[in-house]
DNA sequence: TCTTTACGCTACGACCCGTAGCGTAACTGT
DNA sequence: ACAGTTACGCTACGGGTCGTAGCGTAAAGA
């Protein structure tokens, strides 16, 4: 990190391939579209990716780690919309998150690295910075602009805030999450259409309260 | 079953122990607690619960199904409360689902199966009838309650009933999970009390209009 | 050229998987 | 009591993955 951020990297030797790396995280979303999480192996993927074996556990502590670096550059695509609304925005934002999670690499590999990080803390705060963070970022985003269209009131105490925002998420990403992977039922526009009414039905009379 | 069911069992030969049924699933849920999803093994739940391995293969398929059925046992805890009011109901609810996540048992196995269950269709079938339909339910019964007390008003049409039930589950259920295992903070009185609020204003909104 | 690091390749022990084969145990109908 | 049927415990096995060690080679900088 240090080093790459220096004008001229102090580091000597050869340098580590960035096309490897980026061969290796599209193999990796390749066999988890072909074999789904659990089939997926070290040999399969460094066969895909033309490289040996011993590249990938020079980079990478195992399979948890690969397939969050993998996965975590595809959630880069989300974006928060401005339709100029916020119940236009939240319901673009919840069909996008959900076609995000109709794709088979994500289907099969989120769940599973979240099943994994519950014994692994390491995992955790890895999945933390690369992937819920930036989904977080979002609601933040669209609160604001929010606000901005005086669309919901600005809050005075900082920390209510932050845990209003924080619960949003959770219920957003929550419910999303749930519908595609456990109900296994399509986030489709009808659907995202009542999700956000009820939401933002909430949010407007606990704002008057 | 229908041999079980049948007064006289039709079965001949030595009957299956169903004392070994349940120190396999008891087995099960030790060795998730002690060793989580990921290094669990048939043999070791074998050791555990004093039986063959052989024996284990002669009623689950693998892993994936015997821990769906070791673990569906612990959903039958779940139990409506009747305290009064729509609002009290949910809220012990979520805090009832929620200490059943917090479970190291569930926390780790049910992320596990649920992303197995993206590449396995009987398996989908198994989980949701042995775990989903069963919180599913307790929506279905909270819902009518809510009724019968003037709560909430008795929707017309059924299949938009039947699709706000849907939605409500997922609306819970994901949230709860969402905040447990994702965002790995802790469902207390205060989040619960803050959700169920969010919940019911959006419900009681959208019912008047 | 010399040093340092990355890479490809091979080989390895350890472990788990899922099954086959066999003798024994438990229960049923005659 | 006996034969028929199914469950069980045990052993053994081929096949696969894991993660690492060792070695020679490739690519960079001093």
């Amino acid at each position: 990190m240090l080093s790459r951020s220096n004008p001229r990297n102090l580091r000597t030797g050869r340098p580590r391939s960035a096309a490897a790396d980026e061969a290796i995280l599209e193999a990796t979303r390749a066999s988890l579209v072909d074999l789904g999480w659990s089939k997926l192996t070290m040999s399969d993927v460094a066969a895909r990716a033309g490289v040996a074996k011993t590249t990938l556990y020079r980079r990478w502590a195992g399979k948890n780690e690969l397939v969050v670096d993998a996965v975590a550059v595809l959630f880069d695509e989300l974006e928060m919309p401005d339709l100029g609304s916020l119940s236009a925005d939240v319901q673009a934002m919840v069909l996008q998150f959900a076609a995000l999670l109709e794709r088979p690499e994500t289907r099969t590999a989120l769940m599973a690295v979240v099943a994994e990080s519950t014994r692994d803390e390491a995992l955790r705060t890895r999945i933390r910075d690369s992937i819920v963070d930036r989904q977080k970022r979002l609601v933040l985003q669209g609160r604001q602009r929010a606000q901005e269209r005086g669309e919901l009131p600005v809050e005075a105490d900082e920390e209510a805030a932050s845990a209003t925002a924080d619960l949003i998420f959770d219920v957003i990403a929550g419910a999303v999450v749930h519908r595609t992977l456990v109900s296994a039922e399509p986030v489709d526009a009808d659907w995202a259409g009542r999700f956000t009414a009820l939401l933002l039905a909430g949010l407007e009379a606990a704002a008057s309260t």
